[in-house]
DNA sequence: GTCGATAATTATGGATACAGTATTATCAAG
DNA sequence: CTTGATAATACTGTATCCATAATTATCGAC
């Protein structure tokens, strides 16, 4: 079954695509993102065994640029290479969880910390924005626009940081996060605490207080994990 | 010209070969791993272009699995990739170490936090082994002996403290800053000040205090950076 | 002699082909 | 009916091949 043409690129290139700029992203790059997507829609849930061919046929390419694609999710954790037999979506444990929650909140303080002292007034006007339209989605109750741009939020701070490392970091951890599909929001009045919680941040920001936005932020991951806690025990009532 | 046998294994297949468990490392996995010796060995510089076709002849194998390794260290932060135009030795900049140094005393500091916390004495006992080590070859000047030896007793640590996540961020950053070969140990006296901060954090350790290990490892993560910030000026005179 | 356009070369990215191993299915024995 | 051995199947890992884009070399114009 050959693939004369490709499908892959059907949709859209994902790069902008100025007119003299082609944007000559390499197919397994596409691939890959397509692949994280499908993983976060647990359309490919934990624990799931990749089909290479299958998934090579589905999207209309060889298993060549898969298999690339598979080796960069694998080192950012998304998915585990068991040689010779196989690739699986990684799952995610509740002892990951406490591994990595605390893990995040100290990433994402020191992100805050870092863009407390750097903010730039362009910078500040734009979370501004962001942090309105996640107060609108938290007074409508739009959990899944309120978690993307919850997301957004967090990765602009770590860009403000200006630390590229810092900010891959984070984005790792997070991409991992997101496997479990256990959104804290969730949880009953977890969206409003969640707003409470990012006023603190944005106070300590528009203060230019750093201490106190490295401690906002820490404070405000470490409740999204006993947010996801209590989920956990709602669903698992300990024995 | 096809590579009828494999060359690459030639020397020692990585993997104990435990009589009943044939290791069955994956070909792409040893490839990254010599990649790794490479460059660290700065036989591969950073800058420096990466033949596909020569590496791969090299090796005595072909193209596929190479490419498949250059993904892997790709995400490691060990080489760059541009589409279409291959394959480049990443280059550390001053701005990188001082992004970077800051971060790993953080994720060191919390190794140790946690590692402190759960210390049992046969760890420490390992530690004490390593330490001693240490501490002959800086008796005797042995910098290389030492540098590896250094790797080992942090990597310990990481190991101790339980948290998979941790040491995972830890050592990819480690791998980053291997590239610089910038061994702060090369100057005058850092050998003898290096040992006297982990004089400091093997005492926390000993005395089981966390909050202690914490801050002298981000103490000796920290001395470690000013070390090479004065090779730099001693190198680079400021104008 | 320098600059620019065009042709030749070379390298990358992707597809296909193939060997070897793991898994599953089949079947016989207890 | 369960258990163990053997055969068939399927998939992973690697090599080879090919198309296309990038680089270099050649040649001509100014």
């Amino acid at each position: 079954m050959p693939a004369s043409k490709r499908k892959v690129s059907s949709e859209a290139p994902s790069a902008p695509s100025a007119p003299g700029k082609i944007p000559h992203t390499a197919l397994y790059q596409e691939v890959a993102e397509r692949l994280r997507q499908r993983i976060f829609a647990h359309q490919l849930a934990p624990g799931d065994w990749i089909d290479e061919q299958a998934l090579a046929a589905d999207f209309g390419i060889s298993r060549t640029p898969l298999r690339e694609a598979l080796k960069v999710l694998a080192s950012e954790g998304l998915v585990t290479l068991k040689p010779r037999r196989g690739c699986y979506v990684t799952e995610i444990s509740e002892r990951d969880l406490d591994d990595i929650f605390p893990l995040m909140a100290m990433l994402e303080g020191r992100s805050a910390w870092e863009a407390a002292s750097r903010l730039q007034d362009e910078d500040l006007a734009r979370l501004e924005e962001i942090h309105a339209r996640l107060e609108a989605h938290a007074a409508s109750g739009q959990v899944d626009g309120f978690f993307e741009l919850n997301q957004d939020f967090h990765r602009l701070i770590q860009e403000i940081s200006g630390n590229r490392w810092l900010l891959q970091l984070a984005q790792d951890l997070r991409k991992v996060l997101k496997l479990t599909r256990m959104h804290s929001l969730t949880v009953d009045g977890r969206l409003e605490q969640s707003m409470a919680e990012h006023q603190a941040v944005m106070a300590a920001l528009r203060a230019r207080d750093a201490t106190a936005a490295e401690h906002a932020m820490r404070d405000h991951l470490l409740a999204g994990r006993r947010a996801i806690a209590r989920i956990s025990t709602q669903r698992n009532p300990p024995g």
